[in-house]
DNA sequence: CAGATTAATATGTATATACTTATAGTTCAA
DNA sequence: TTGAACTATAAGTATATACATATTAATCTG
């Protein structure tokens, strides 16, 4: 089985792939370790060592320093999809992009809102509703929270001329966030800010970012009918 | 600036990142080269290289040969959602899994279907639909079709004690696959099925997957109100 | 025999060096 | 002035070597 060269780390992943799905290595199987594979392949155990490192952050392996490198059983399949600004994902379709601030105001947010924030009882934070429009047309609108604590300058920036997402994206750098995916019915308020009908399914996004010391933003985007996300892996 | 030592590939990401988040280093910007920074940093160019690989694979950075690398200007926010097998989330929430098949048949699939599935008008495909309970309720209905010319065996495989998708991620390695994430409205078929009221939003998967020479299934995942698709970044 | 100690091992990482490859920029020719 | 040919450059990759680190397995103790 001492197949050929495999002289690169795409060869050399290409080859592993291969024997995992001709079912050469079984799900949950030991496969040789870095140093035979190297041998086997006539390669450098750096060579291997890439290969499976990228097939194991894919999911398709599972390695543990001195235990080994396994078929991985369950291979979760990992997609990565691209969070768009918003203006960008219309203007990428051609259409013309406008956003009009429905609402601004400081205020305590409610419980729910306090909790994702993670802020004290009666802090008060900046609530902004946006809704954004593609030719004219609505397209999603935003009722998002921001920390002010968090985030210097917004109390001061335009938000009629880029649009809070923008800006926050723009001049405050985040270390991570969560962001969920649901379905919700729409009622009299989305129907009338999305011009769509009472009882119509509208797609949801609610995402939160935060950097080391803050929850930076939460916000729930509504789209309008018709919104689809999409993704390769 | 000849700031200490970073001598480990962490450590040279974790730098980068300040730079950028701190706008020493601005969107759009250039950064010095590999080599300046492993001299700067006091490693070896291989370190930088692995450090500033990853974020750019992460969507921070953009690298291109000869140009030499820049911060992103629009940095696309990735996030990697684990696609989970039914059975496995609905018991990771500790709640019992059961899924029946309400039917299954072979016929020639409608127009929007043979395009995903790029086969030949007349061709048959086998067309599936399954529902999926937690705990006794229903959770998720599936109206699936596959190319039993790219999946040997599932003419005979017993689809009643292992679902469609389960028994194809064990048997059928696959290349790739793309997803759309939507909301639709329940109409009276979803209503009954998932034992919900007509007309309230419904969040629903579509998903293909394929290897190089076939598309192997389309299946289009409708679930119960309620349902939330999580991820972090 | 339970629990602590030690050794063995596979992956993880760092480094110097060398070569490859894509491509931005320049030069040259039609 | 367009475009083809060339060149210089920065990232990309491969390799040998060395050492680090997590973790299993074996061994030693009480």
């Amino acid at each position: 089985m001492s197949a050929g060269e495999f002289n690169s780390w795409q060869t050399v992943q290409a080859e592993v792939l291969r024997r995992i799905n001709s079912r050469e290595w079984r799900p949950g199987e030991f496969i040789p370790n870095e140093a035979e594979l190297a041998v086997e392949f006539g390669c450098a155990r750096a060579t291997v060592n890439r290969a499976l490192r990228a097939l194991a952050e894919s999911g398709l392996l599972d390695r543990r320093r001195k235990a080994g490198t396994r078929v991985a059983l369950n291979p979760v399949r990992k997609a990565t999809l691209a969070i768009p600004v918003i203006r960008y994902e219309i203007e990428g379709k051609g259409q013309s992009y406008r956003h009009t601030v429905l609402s601004k105001q400081r205020a305590a947010p409610p419980a729910g809102i306090r909790a994702r924030m993670r802020t004290e009882p009666g802090v008060k934070l900046m609530h902004l509703v946006t809704l954004h429009l593609a030719d004219g047309k609505p397209y999603v609108f935003g009722d998002r929270w921001i920390n002010t604590e968090a985030v210097p300058g917004i109390e001061t920036a335009d938000l009629n001329a880029q649009s809070a997402n923008e800006w926050l994206v723009a001049n405050i750098p985040f270390e991570g966030g969560d962001f969920t995916f649901s379905a919700m019915t729409a009622g009299p308020r989305e129907a009338e800010i999305l011009a769509c009908k009472e009882g119509e399914g509208l797609f949801v996004i609610e995402r939160s970012t935060w950097n080391a010391a803050h929850v930076i933003t939460t916000v729930r985007l509504t789209f309008a009918p018709g919104y689809r996300m999409h993704t390769e892996i």
